[in-house]
DNA sequence: CTGAAAGCGCTAACAA
DNA sequence: TTGTTAGCGCTTTCAG
């Protein structure tokens, strides 16, 4: 097992002392003649320079930390693609992880990022972690809070998040335009983004004279659950003719449920789903989309602009009409 | 901006030496009184340890990289589920950078994981980066290739990928067995995967008595060339009745390309795809998958077991019969 | 069982 | 322009 080089190794063969090398590697004052001396001492010893000692003098690494709830969701993947990306384009890697929906691990992982003395924290996760994100910020390490609000938030605590209220009043306002009466919903569960787009959903459909009573409401946190979630409303309502999804995560399943049954999309009944996806447009299927992938590039402008006040973005849902909801 | 408590902190208020908080912190030899002064202030002070600073000690921090070439392939989404599955198991972090398949960057990429100098590597990218994977090998970190393999790798670099061969023949045997006669390519490039694919296809077509000619292999690097491949393909030979598409990555606009032209599948036309995905089900689209999620979860067992010799991997791929052929 | 002291690889004053 | 000297926060001998 070949020992790396060190900064001493190299200064050694150069002649030089660690100071001048060091210099050399970060563009400080040195002569052409020790430059290139040290240059060719470190191809020489293929020196490459620890970022971790460099993290530590400097109080922090260079590295930007993701925890993620839930990477098979369609939403998180173009978040990602947009964190990656803005951080990419600053020098800056990524490191992640992924809490598999579980609020113990939530806390682990953020605690975990926290550890690594990361440069800026971006979560996804549920409140339980704030508590840590507000100690960050405190400490001067940028956060931010994506896929919700953060209530009372102390500079350095950022959210990005989707007016969820409207992706919802979008929904009902869609489905009411097809001439639709009687709509199910399936979701997740109780996070606010998914009572909030229920909340919407609900408020519009009303305004069109339609109700949406609870039971009308059928929850599942995951996919084993949703084709039994999806049978309930169907034995509910016999007329029903709409079924919402609030999740993206949770479409494939839905959309199964409906088929397994033997309806047809959209004559037996309309299918409108949150998140929009690559095959979406194949499938004919409306959804209501959020720019998760702009989410992300904010998100991440925010962590490397660090500004001094918290910064609450709300981003506006577009309906991305396709064939599953039939027409008026 | 609050200062963050050092272990030093923790000692003063302790009232012990730095070396006693770090033998409670990593359960050395402490009487009991000791450890409960010591953890109150812990709590008191909110320390949170440094994992910078250990890892210059240890000489590595505990995260892992990895390097994808492009996240937006369904092959690589799964492969991270199963690395993020059991590096968490491991308590390891991953760290991960997207190189958006240039080569410059891979490079780029390989390296600055080097200089975080991680536990282990796990990259997807391409020769130009094997290099310093060796040396990083050498220096006694794992690191594993996924999706191809390496010629002559010195130990510690492991290589995790698919029967590539084996694909393309199981493509040929199915087409051969729905009757088609005359099939069209679509590749993404040279890289081996590939042309392995596109070679084992080759062969297996004409043991069944169909040939490919080289103008029925039709090369489209990006999402936005797919179109006119295809038109390429169907324009050759009219009497064209099978498409495949080598790559998950760029199904969904194979697919596109085919219904945009009015083609249905599999009346008009069969199609046939590498990688499988959520939405295959309800598309009935056939495919030939990979176990993606076995293979990163095998490469990341690789970087945590570290063998000493290098281990070469080679996965089977699975037909999953669906409607997108038609039947024989 | 505990503390003093040395040092991991690197950067940043401060002199020279 | 360069070298010397302190550290960064932590772990690990080595005495006591």
């Amino acid at each position: 097992m070949v020992k790396r080089a060190t900064i001493g190794d190299v200064a050694a063969h150069a002649g030089v002392s660690t100071a001048t090398v060091s210099r050399v590697l970060n563009g400080g004052a040195v002569t052409e003649v020790t430059a290139t001396k040290v240059w060719s001492a470190v191809t020489r010893l293929e020196y490459t320079p620890n970022a971790l000692t460099r993290g530590v003098f400097a109080g922090r690494s260079s590295t930007i930390g993701v925890v993620i709830r839930d990477l098979a969701s369609p939403f998180y993947f173009d978040l990602i693609r947009g964190i990656d990306e803005v951080a990419g384009a600053h020098g800056s890697l990524v490191m992640f992880s992924n809490t598999f929906r579980r609020v113990d691990s939530e806390v682990a992982q953020v605690r975990a990022m926290d550890e690594q003395r990361v440069r800026g924290l971006i979560v996804t996760t549920g409140e339980p972690s704030d508590e840590r994100a507000r100690r960050m910020a405190a400490g001067g390490t940028p956060c931010v809070v994506v896929a919700r609000t953060v209530r009372n938030p102390p500079p350095g605590l950022h959210s990005v998040s989707l007016d969820n209220v409207a992706a919802g009043r979008l929904m009902a306002g869609h489905l009411a335009a097809c001439g639709r009466t009687s709509v199910g919903v399936v979701i997740a569960g109780t996070r606010p983004s998914q009572r909030e787009r229920t909340a919407g959903l609900r408020q519009a459909l009303a305004e069109f004279g339609l109700p949406l009573p609870p039971d009308a409401v059928a929850v599942a946190p995951a996919e084993g659950e949703v084709s039994d979630a999806v049978g309930l409303l169907l034995a509910r309502d016999k007329r029903l003719d709409a079924i919402v999804c609030t999740t993206g995560r949770l479409a494939v399943a839905v959309h199964a449920g409906l088929s397994d049954r033997g309806l047809s999309i959209p004559d037996d009944i309309a299918f409108l789903t949150m998140d929009d996806f690559p095959w979406a447009p194949a499938l004919g299927i409306t959804v209501v989309a959020q720019p998760a992938y702009e989410m992300g590039r904010r998100a991440t402008e925010l962590v490397v602009e660090a500004p001094g006040e918290a910064a609450e973005l709300v981003f506006e849902p577009a309906l991305i009409k396709r064939r599953s909801c039939g027409e008026a």
